[in-house]
DNA sequence: CTTGGTGCAAACATTTTGCAGCACA
DNA sequence: TGTGCTGCAAAATGTTTGCACCAAG
C-alpha cells in the first residue's frame, strides 16, 4: 500500500520562534537550489495574512485581492514547496478539499471543529503527546507526528 | 465556511455487536423508504471480506472479483449510505482518496499509521476519549467524535 | 546559454450526477 | 403506474503537468 499522507505534522519543539517566516523560507529554497521569487513571497505573505486555516482557492482569491497576479499553478506548487519547508502543513479534515495552516515552530496537530458553525481552534495538548509517545514506545515504533480533530457542537 | 467533515466519527458505546450488519443495514435503509437490493448486499459482504481498511477502487474489485457486476456509481453511492448507517466511516489520511472502514459497534477513530511499511493498527485510546470530553466540557460543548492518526516508524 | 519560474490550458483522479431503462410494490 | 435502483457516460471538483516563454546568473 503506497500511503502518502502528506508530510506527517512535523514535531516541532517548543521554542519560539523569532525568525521570520520569508527567512525560513528562503533559506529553505537555497538549500534546494531554488529561488525566492516575488509570487513565492506575495504567496506566503497572504498565507500570514490570512492567519488561519485556509484552503487552495482561498488562497488565491487573498493573493490577487492584493493586486498581484499569480496564476492558480503557481500556488498548488509553492503551496507544496512551503509543506516542504515545515512552514505550513496539510490538515486534511474535510472531505472536499485540503486545508492548509501554519504550522512553522507550532505543534498544531490538534483541531478543535466545531461542526455546527465551522469555527476551528488549534489546541496543544501534552498529555496527548505523552499518550502517543509511550504507545509508541511499547511497539518499538518512534513518533513522527500525529493528527487530531475532535468534532464537537454546542451544548444549549 | 461550509464544513463537510464527512460524517464525524459516530460515538458508539463500547457494547459488543452481535447483530448482523446486514441486518442493521437493512433497517437503517427501511426506515429512509430505501430497499435493500442485491448490490448493496454485494457490496457490504465484499465490505466485510476486505476487514480493515480500503478505497473505492479496491472495493469495487473486490466486488467484482466475486463475479458480480456492480458499477462504480453504485458502490459510490452505496458507500455514502453505508456512512449515513454508521457502519463505515471514512477515515480522511490519504491526500488522494478517502479510505474506508467498518465503524460499527467500533471506537476506529484512532489510527497507528507506520509511514515507512504502511501498515495501519486501529487502536483503542479511552484516555483520549477522557481527554476529549473534559477539553470540550470546560468549553460548553458536546463532543460529536474525533479522528486521530499517529505516525511512526520503526526505530530499527 | 543554462537553470529555474511562470501562466495558461490541458490532463488527471476521484467522486458525483443526469438520464434512460428496469424491477418491484 | 409510481418509486426507487442501476449502469453508463458525462460532468464536476481539486490538483497536477506539459509547454512555451521569460528572467537572472
Amino acid at each position: 500500500m503506497a500511503l502518502k499522507p502528506g508530510n506527517p505534522p512535523p514535531d516541532t519543539g517548543d521554542e519560539d520562534i523569532i525568525e521570520p517566516l520569508c527567512a525560513v523560507f528562503r533559506r529553505s529554497l537555497r538549500e534546494e537550489g531554488l529561488k525566492y521569487t516575488p509570487e513565492r513571497a506575495q504567496i506566503l505573505d497572504s498565507i500570514i495574512e490570512l492567519d488561519g486555516l485556509f484552503e487552495a482557492e482561498q488562497l488565491l482569491e487573498e493573493v490577487k485581492s492584493k493586486g498581484f497576479r499569480v496564476s492558480k499553478a503557481t500556488v498548488y506548487r509553492t503551496l507544496k514547496l512551503l509543506e516542504d519547508s515545515g512552514i505550513i502543513q496539510r490538515v486534511l479534515f474535510d472531505r472536499d478539499q485540503s486545508h492548509y495552516q501554519l504550522a512553522y515552530g507550532r505543534r498544531g496537530n490538534t483541531l478543535l471543529v466545531r461542526v455546527d458553525t465551522g469555527e476551528v481552534e488549534v489546541l496543544e495538548l501534552p498529555e496527548l503527546v505523552a499518550l502517543r509517545d509511550a504507545l509508541c514506545k511499547a511497539r518499538g515504533l518512534k513518533p513522527e507526528g500525529h493528527r487530531l480533530q475532535i468534532f464537537a457542537t454546542s451544548t444549549k
